[in-house]
RNA sequence: CGGGGUAUGGCGCAGUUGGCUAGCGCGCCACGUUUGGGACGUGGAGGCCGCUGGUUCGAGUCCAGCUACCCCGACCA
């Protein structure tokens, strides 16, 4: 792509009403833009971003088996008054509506319950399973208070993947694969050294729940970590017990904050019990389906990337999530030779399907360029000036 | 929702005890000189001073109410 073509511009300084590292760094390149508190645009550079964020994702779970489908935003009240989710008393986070054609709406802040109710439809016996759905959605919750940049906002993307097995065994096989799996993502987003397979609050069904975390100040999680064993225990379950539990002591453990950029955990019966999700076993009686959930905020992990790999004045894309593979920058464009050798480079790279952004911009002094180029943070670059020639 | 703070061109800011034409830097436009680390000169454009009401001869400035945004807390399947 030409840079002169691309709408969004730099700037100096970011807005005063945004403090945290990743909005300001993300709004000066011309990432995202603030629509409200919570809410943010992606653009150009912001999008190409997060899309190969999303790729990265899609691949690692359709490399364990997931399925990609897309779901509804709007949420019909009677599914989840049967899991008793609908209640605010109970979910406090709904964004409601009331339909013109009467009765209610709710705005989906999660999807266990439209995705069971779906695929009621499709299983019925115990050769349908295992099944493994998985989505990239708009979530919206009704948070008292967005902060902290895109890293928690009242609207985001979701990826969103939900295993149905028939056993508890085939959920704990399941579910250790998406732990590799993310652990891959994590990797690839070159956030993995900092990343941690955390034990959280798990439910009825299942003593734990992991989060991954990465440490990080602009955390809003407390956890204690393992560097030997490449564990953590979040705050909340910490305590002699749990300690016990995972043989680990007191003294090898470091308190750091944390952000949480995924997580899994297991659901048991809870949803499939609750909405009627049944098979049928190889001995003709019914059972409930097993369920687990497994969640990753590709927003939020774009922002934990540049909160950790980011200096002032400088975002440094991993190049997995560079928005180009390679930033061409033209110096004296003015002079006909240097442009001819800046294009013809352009022309011989986009050709090999390489993606390019070339600085091709004229007027512009090579300082201005350099900083541009630092804030858009493509790790790979070409200069090409008079020098060059 | 409790506490604290902010609101003045696109962005960052100044504006004194109320005073007449609201300034500065960046950015933007035109012309010229520049181009290996945010260049320079000259000339321009751009403002319901968050909103509503009040006090006053006169309000960006004082008073009241409201709204938005930020931070801490509570909250966060």
């Amino acid at each position: 792509m030409l840079q002169s073509q691309l709408f969004t511009k730099t700037k100096k300084d970011a807005p005063k009403d945004e403090v945290s590292n990743n909005a300001q760094l993300l709004i000066r390149g011309g990432f995202i833009n603030k629509e409200m508190a919570g809410v943010y645009s992606y653009l150009p550079l912001g999008l190409k971003v997060l899309n190969k964020i999303i790729n990265i994702i899609r691949q690692e779970m359709n490399e364990i088996g997931g399925q990609e489908v897309l779901l509804g935003s709007l949420q019909d009240p009677t599914i989840w008054q049967k899991t008793d989710r609908w209640d605010d008393k109970k979910v406090g986070i709904w964004f409601k509506s009331k339909l013109n054609a009467g009765g209610e709406v709710g705005l989906a802040n999660t999807h266990e319950e439209p995705m069971v109710v779906m695929l009621k439809q499709h299983i019925n016996s115990y050769k349908d399973l295992p099944v493994y759905t998985y989505q990239f959605q708009n979530k919206f919750r009704n948070e008292l208070r967005a902060k902290s940049g895109i890293m928690r906002t009242r609207e985001f993307i979701m990826k969103d993947m939900y295993s149905f097995s028939k056993n508890q065994e085939d959920l704990d096989t399941f579910y250790e694969q998406v732990a590799v799996a993310y652990t891959k993502i994590f990797e690839r987003c070159g956030i993995g050294a900092k990343t941690y397979k955390t034990f959280a609050s798990g439910g009825i069904f299942s003593k734990f729940s992991h989060e991954f975390q990465t440490v990080s100040a602009a955390g809003e999680d407390t956890i204690y970590i393992s560097k030997e064993k490449n564990i953590a225990i979040n705050d909340e379950v910490y305590n002699d017990q749990v300690l016990n539990d995972l043989r680990l002591k007191k003294e090898d453990l470091e308190k750091v904050k944390a952000i949480e950029i995924g997580n899994i955990f297991k659901l048991g019966n809870r949803f499939s019990s609750a909405l009627g999700l049944q098979y049928t076993d190889d001995k003709g009686e019914r059972n409930d389906v097993i369920m687990g959930c497994y969640g990753i905020g590709p927003g939020r992990l774009m922002g934990t990337i540049v909160e950790l790999l980011s200096q002032e004045n400088k975002i440094n894309w991993p190049k997995e999530v560079s928005p180009f593979d390679v930033h061409i920058i033209g110096l004296s464009l003015d002079n006909e030779e240097v442009t001819k050798l800046a294009q013809e480079k352009y022309k011989e790279l986009t050709d090999k399907g390489i993606d390019v952004l070339f600085d091709d911009r004229l007027n512009i002094s090579a300082g201005q360029k350099f900083a541009d180029a630092d804030l858009i943070g493509i790790p790979e670059r070409i200069i090409i000036g008079k020098e060059s020639l």
